[in-house]
RNA sequence: GGGGUCGUAGUUCAGUUGGUUAGAACGCUGGCCUGUCACGCCAGAGGUCGCGAGUUCGAGUCUCGUCGGCCCCGCCA
């Protein structure tokens, strides 16, 4: 025997009398002097080794964790009463007739063999001591179905996966491009893609008609948990699609996703608009689980004596709020401690009002009356017991300000159950967002995105009126996909791109290539992109995507394990024509 | 770029108003132990309190700066 005959999650009573060969780590020993167990792990389980006086090789005193050993011996019965249940091997034990040391190992800087929790910049550092843990190999195993899952589901569906370059144009638009000098051109760089966009609209007037690709994405910005400069897409897009086709082929897929990781989905999915979702939900990927939508009541205060209400009001901003079931038991501390809160996300204060055994009692009750809270109390949806939490000011701020709370008030209330999975489409986002910084208008999703037709008479009269055919897909609060119907049309698009400030000659240099293409024959096409490292986090319950990565970079972009970014040799810079003006260790300006 | 938070033994943590030689558990090293499975028992080693200034008779503790991890805002078409 020269490989292993078996795993060390492999081994069962049927096994019994069995010659077996395992290899793997030590897990943890446990020497009785006269006789020495220890486990044997790899990623498959673990499996008890006992070594008794006469076996061959390796003394048991050699036995570390973490040593690399090689197993021969034969499978034996466990006694009933020494049976470990908590283990799937746990009915049997090899019996070692010769155990070989393969490596030995120092003393990892963490228990690889218990689940304790460690400081995040150590596990980072010996990444592969951390991916040795079950933790990180159930998640990464996880993913690895996941993906699987939606290729096999993508294949099945008649789509093509079809590789787009690393090395490509950079657009100035939308993130900061990571860029690689070209050797070749002098003074030239390659960016690397924020998303295959352009490519796989190009392979739709290619005619490939249906096409994905699991593909890394790139954007230099700041990072978060739940963004890394490289990101992995599920990249997808069909040929004489509309929104009701990508709707229906996205479930499918999340569906198949989902049920590799062991749950149900419904379908079809929950719709709302991006104008409900903000009024309602204070959010543009809104967690519907808790319930708890916003209701707007500022008609009730529009002449209330109550100024900060009404002087909402009156500006054209808004009281809006939101009711909490059996909020009203919350303690002084807790609406002190939330009020806090409030006025950290840049809130003037929050405003609270219940009822008890009938009686309504409110922080403005003095301020603004009995009658008015009590009509805001029940046009929210307030029962006895509940609480309501209001505030005023301008609207956008009210919103994103509530929808925050509302969340924070969920969680403490145990509402984000993270098995329940409530899906949404948000569908009729705007096509174009004011910014205010270059007073122009922005793409909100991206300048491909097709306008509404029913708009298209807006699109030079009042732009911020125009509605995109874009959607986002949401779960529990995060965006797992987005995407859109394209204009296929090259007046169209040239129209769109002078909107955004991009002359005709601009868009002639950026984009004369794709526009180009786009007159020789262009199917209606649209397509969206999946999130699969967020997708994998919410799966495996995780808040960080970390967690799902192999080797993830941290808050600064930087790799922990292998020290990257790093300085490179005159000599690379000079192949590059590349001079840096920052010496190595200060930052730029 | 801004705000918050954390940094003490290999790991997880404790450390009083600023006061003697900085502790515990686990791990590690040595010894004992023939049915353990978080084995047990005995003994021992192990510290630039992230780093640098400052205040003070005296700093793990207070101040300032700095480095690093994490979270958030900006940013992320």
């Amino acid at each position: 025997m020269n490989y292993r005959t078996h795993t060390c999650g492999q081994l069962r009573r049927e096994h019994v009398g069995q010659t077996v060969f395992l290899q793997g780590w030590v897990h943890r020993v446990r020497d009785l002097g006269g006789v020495t167990f220890f486990d044997v792990r790899d990623r498959h389980g673990l499996t008890q080794v006992v070594v008794r006086a006469g076996a061959d090789g390796a003394s048991a005193a050699k036995l570390r964790p973490e040593v690399v050993v090689a197993v021969h011996g034969y499978v034996e019965a466990r006694d009933a009463s020494v049976v470990n249940s908590k283990i799937s091997t746990g009915d049997i034990e090899v019996v070692a007739t010769g155990v070989e040391i393969l490596n030995e190992a120092k003393t990892p800087p963490f228990p690889i063999n218990e689940d304790v929790a460690v400081l995040e910049e150590t596990r980072l550092r010996f990444r592969y001591l951390d991916l040795r843990r079950p933790a990180l190999q159930r998640n990464l195993i996880l993913r690895h179905k996941v993906a699987i899952a939606a290729r096999r589901y993508f294949d099945e569906e008649g789509f093509l996966e079809i590789e787009t370059p690393i090395l490509t144009r950079s657009t100035p638009e939308g993130a900061r491009d990571y860029l690689v000098p070209s050797r070749v051109h002098r003074g030239e760089f390659f960016a690397l893609p924020q998303s295959p966009q352009i490519f796989k609209q190009i392979l739709m007037i290619a005619g490939l008609d249906r096409y994905f690709q699991i593909c890394r994405c790139f954007r230099d910005e700041d990072l978060r948990a739940d963004r890394q400069p490289e990101f992995t897409q599920i990249d997808v897009e069909v040929s004489f699609a509309t929104e009701e086709l990508i709707y229906e082929i996205v479930e499918g897929a999340t569906r198949s996703m989902w049920t590799a990781a062991g749950f149900d989905v419904a379908l079809p999915f929950e719709r709302i608009t991006y104008a409900d979702a903000m009024r309602l939900y204070g959010s543009d990927k809104p967690d519907l689980r808790p319930g708890m939508p916003i209701a707007d009541v500022s008609g009730l205060f529009a002449e209330s004596p109550f100024t900060v209400f009404r002087d909402a009001v009156t500006s054209a901003g808004v009281v809006r709020g939101f009711v909490v079931a059996g909020g009203g038991k919350y303690s002084r501390k807790e609406l002190d401690d939330l009020t806090e809160q409030v006025r950290q996300m840049g809130g003037s204060g929050l405003i609270w009002t219940r009822v008890i055994q009938g009686a309504l009692q409110s922080s403005a009750l003095k301020a603004a009356g009995e009658a008015p809270l009590r009509q805001a109390f029940d046009a929210a949806g307030g029962q006895e017991g509940d609480l309501l939490l209001m505030a005023a000011g301008p609207s956008d701020k009210m919103a994103t300000l509530l929808g925050n709370l509302r969340l924070i008030v969920a969680r403490k209330a145990g509402l984000l159950k993270p098995d329940e999975f409530r899906f949404v489409w948000v569908t009729n986002f705007p096509l174009f967002e004011w910014n205010p910084d270059d007073a122009r208008w922005d793409s909100m999703h991206h300048p491909f995105t097709s306008p509404m037709p029913d708009d298209v008479a807006y699109l030079e009269s009042e732009p911020g009126r125009v509605r995109a055919r874009a959607y986002d897909l949401a779960v529990n609060g995060s965006e797992i996909a987005g995407g859109s119907i394209r204009i296929h049309r090259p007046d169209v698009q040239r129209h769109v791109f002078r909107l955004l400030g991009i002359s005709d000659e601009q868009a002639s240099a950026r984009f004369g290539f794709f526009l180009e293409a786009l007159e020789y024959g262009t199917p209606p096409h649209g397509g969206i992109a999946f999130g699969l490292d967020r997708i994998i986090a919410i799966l495996c319950g995780e808040s960080s995507i970390r967690e799902v990565m192999a080797f993830p970079k941290t808050a600064q972009a930087v790799d922990l394990m292998s020290g990257a970014p790093s300085t490179v040799d005159d000599r690379q810079l000079r192949d590059l024509h590349i001079q840096t003006v920052a010496s190595p260790g200060t930052k730029g300006d």
